[in-house]
DNA sequence: CCATCTTTGTGCACGCGTTCACAAAGACAT
DNA sequence: ATGTCTTTGTGAACGCGTGCACAAAGATGG
């Protein structure tokens, strides 16, 4: 999980848990592609293993937004779609803005899967005066002077941010000034915003951190008791309670 | 959360909670930044703050590492960066391959949050020969034909997918069988992996649609009672069960 | 119309994660 | 030393999420 929260512990939208509203998305894509290829009904177990997940888990999510299938047979691959997105919000047009124009910007500008999914790009923002005109996705690139009119003038209420960290929370804050009240953060800071203001984010490398948790448990079980290479806490005697900063290590990559 | 795990249902590491092991590096990054503002002490308060979270939950986050804290002082960031880094594994070098060199690729070898923290770009691999040997981020681009020499030479046992959703499959399983044991994705599609092998996603779509989500109820509560707003399933009469695709009322409140 | 078979929808129990609230531990002043 | 004040570390309660297992619902065939 890239992503998380930012506060509001888990509240239960209209009895929908968060939890499930997270899987939403991914159900509607393996959907999307039963769709494509005419497949007209589906059971759960098979949506389920499409989607990556427990099927009575599955059922339970879609028993939330009603009952949409038919026992004894499935779930009607079209109409589960449309309910889906409905449910999503994904049936009406939402303009976002991309704020912070790097490589990471570009790549969002040009991913294909925002407006195919009812999200279109209704601007792209970067703070680099070089950068202004220039096109990106074939969508010219505006200064930051305009923030607030453009976000006024399309009606934005979901704005991107891909900027380095310093800059993120004077973007944010001049977004949500302008209007916008949900905040994808791709910047690798905590973002702080007002009541009523939703940020998500996606940090890159703490996915990968994360993985080298695991990379480091499974070396460390395959190479137990043969010598010491990672052993399992304890290695370090709690006598080291002395001057913290000094003397240990202090390797670190970082 | 773009993120999510695959699979395994939340097995507690070494007796670290998954879920605390997702916060590390949130902890991290703010400790670095303590670190180079050269900030002696942090209280749980502070810090907690810092990172986004509850500071009950970071002392119980921290007491699962051990007891690394002084009562009525706080904890010592050089120290705690140290040992969060360890617990980690980011004390060690970590080669990692990136399949994939389009937009996002490109973003994720120019990153620089990842060198930063003990991960290294061994190679680029793409399967357009026409980018064999262009560099990107200084790094020239392999065929990927290549890919299994690639990752046996180098040790490689992260792989990050940043390809198109049909392809990712495919990779995965070269990846896997040359000796990957732990994969990034972000291609829009579940890897079916085999046991031992650790998948984490991110899908920048799924975000949004989160978000597109809670702006519809946002939007929903603000016009609630002048309209028929969002009368919570139910409202479709169940005698609509013939064909799914065309007619339904399609109201929708958003 | 009845029997059988498939698949949904959900009651229930269990476990993880979060949060509260407080006792224990130590710093610091006197 | 002793007392006060700060802050950690954690026991305990609670709530959400997950998965099992099964009854109800409906399709399908005779």
């Amino acid at each position: 999980m890239a992503t998380g929260r930012t506060h509001r512990p888990a509240t239960r939208s209209r009895g929908i848990p968060e939890a499930t509203v997270a899987r939403l998305p991914l159900y509607l894509r393996a959907l999307t592609a039963l769709s494509e290829r005419s497949v007209p009904t589906v059971s759960s177990e098979e949506l389920a293993a499409a989607a990556g997940v427990n099927s009575a888990k599955l059922r339970k999510d879609f028993s939330y937004l009603g009952s949409y299938g038919t026992r004894g047979v499935g779930y009607d691959v079209e109409y589960l779609v449309y309910q889906i997105s409905r449910e999503l919000g994904l049936t009406q047009d939402w303009p976002v803005v991309i704020v912070g124009i790097g490589n990471l910007g570009a790549a969002l500008a040009n991913y294909g899967g925002f407006a195919s999914r009812g999200f279109r790009v209704a601007a792209l923002i970067d703070a680099d005066p070089a950068m202004a005109g220039k096109p990106v996705a074939g969508i010219p690139v505006q200064h930051s002077d305009d923030l607030e009119k453009i976000i006024q003038d399309n009606g934005v209420s979901i704005g991107v941010i891909a900027t380095p960290a310093g800059a993120a929370q004077a973007v944010c804050d001049r977004l949500v000034a302008a209007g916008v009240t949900s905040i994808l953060n791709f910047a690798p800071t905590v973002l702080s915003v007002p009541e009523g203001v939703d940020v998500r984010k996606v940090d890159l490398s703490i996915e990968l951190q994360i993985l080298a948790f695991h990379e480091q448990r499974k070396a460390g079980e395959e190479a137990a008791a043969s010598d010491g290479g990672v052993p399992t806490a304890a290695a370090r005697s709690d006598s080291t309670d002395q001057g913290p900063d000094g003397d240990m290590p202090a390797v670190m990559p970082a």
